[in-house]
DNA sequence: CGAACACTTGACAGCCCTCAACGTGAGTGG
DNA sequence: CCACTCACGTTGAGGGCTGTCAAGTGTTCG
């Protein structure tokens, strides 16, 4: 498993990109201005600033902690999980990010980045220097706007498991997360499969790995759910929603 | 218990705040200019954004679930407690605000303030209108830098009591984390008042009352800590911190 | 002084973790 | 093509931590 230092990686331009005046439609910056009446100029400023990075496999990591920060990063394609390990040598799951979302936003306050974060499949990411895009956004308010708007959700999100749910609940809450950042994205919300292994469920949701096999079971025994190795399918989303409420909605 | 929503309360200047160029040593955002070399004009820009509020006494509220979101604030002195309530009626504590702390960031996301935030002694604090303030972080780097920066922080923070830790490991992590946010702003790191009920520390911790009781209980019989109703005392703080530690630092 | 509230203390049960063993699928080399 | 290997996942038994329920004590405030 090679190593590559995020903000030292190799970087190409893939083919499959967006004119100058235009995003990918899976770029969580793109609504930061199109949708915002941005001029011209000033887009391709921004779309100038975009550097895509991969493809990167399974195994490699994007960045390790204390590894400088230098800049955030939208994930294109695949799955990247972010983690950290205790000095107990533990590692505990901060989360998985999905086409569309974005990385390192946590490293803002410091100057290295606080975590880990890894390609759980073939990931393909833009990413942008931090300082470039500090800069731009004293410029264009809309990108300055959806900048605190991206921070702002991330301490929201990252409250959301810190309740005392039930293995049940927290199950739910996942798969119906899951489901619908998918949704977002253009993807199928009913059938998905879960990129990440079953251990990092469990210690993303703070439960065994035997939990999180007995609850997927125990959910499928009850006809809500259809799993088949990493594929799953949602059968009874009201009753998945149901459990899964107090988690998502305070 | 009076109710005063946060963006409509009444606004007076006090007199012992600082003068045109010299914010509160205590205002989380002092730091923000003043150490990043701003102009005087940058400077007093931003002290005439300031509006200074309070007294609010314990049990009003500043802001509740739903209320527009117009500003962000810094306590100045007190105690403010966020918290949530869920479908069933449950409260959840979100967090404990200290001196030099800000309250608000989570409502940047959205248009309206996304929990309820409450004051739990006598209250004073320094707001600022976010709309304002973005427009003036876009011609102050170091300002925009600092926001970026608070919002970061906040993504970290309440990451920190997500994990599975037991409730020893959890009142230890809030116990040292009050210690060190008070002896930042110059307050005494060993002897403290907590000026919350044990049902809030119970609710926040993702602990039963009973239990925090038990702990504190215990901590004192081991000579740890000094425990005389909501006074507290560090008596074996590299203890309590080895507890801590797994929580505090992953 | 009395009532309401906060806090403490004790008994008990339940959820989930731990430990252990087994099953299964993918990749590898002969 | 097949046996092997290893990581991943499943299944079962048992125990500990902490929540729930209940009752009692102390404090604050009207």
């Amino acid at each position: 498993m090679s190593d590559l230092t995020f903000p030292r990686i190799d970087e190409r331009v893939l083919a499959d990109d967006g004119d100058a005046l235009n995003f990918c439609s899976t770029c969580a910056f793109s609504q930061a201005c199109l949708a915002e009446g941005m001029d011209k100029g000033s887009l391709q400023d921004l779309h100038m600033l975009v550097q895509h990075v991969g493809p990167v496999h399974a195994g490699d990591h994007l960045f390790r902690t204390g590894d400088p920060f230098e800049a955030i990063a939208a994930v294109r394609a695949g799955t990247v999980k972010t983690y950290v390990v205790d000095r107990n040598g533990r590692e505990h799951v901060l989360g998985f990010h999905l086409p569309g979302e974005v990385i390192g936003l946590d490293g803002i306050d410091g100057d290295t980045y606080p975590c880990n974060a890894v390609a759980l499949d073939t990931v393909m990411l833009c990413r942008f220097s931090f300082p470039k895009i500090s800069v731009l956004a004293a410029r264009l308010p809309g990108l300055q706007r959806h900048l605190f708007r991206l921070l702002s959700r991330d301490i929201g999100r990252a409250a959301l498991l810190a309740g005392d749910w039930s293995a049940d609940e927290r199950m739910a809450a996942f798969l119906i997360g899951i489901s619908q950042r998918l949704a977002a994205r253009g993807f199928s919300p009913d059938r998905f499969q879960l990129t990440m292994a079953r251990t990092d469920i469990a210690n993303y949701l703070r439960l065994a790995p035997e939990t999180v096999s007995r609850v997927l079971k125990r959910f499928q025994a009850e006809g809500m759910l259809g799993v088949e190795r990493r594929e799953v399918e949602i059968l009874d989303r009201a009753r998945i929603e149901a459990l899964a409420a107090p988690v998502l909605r305070h």
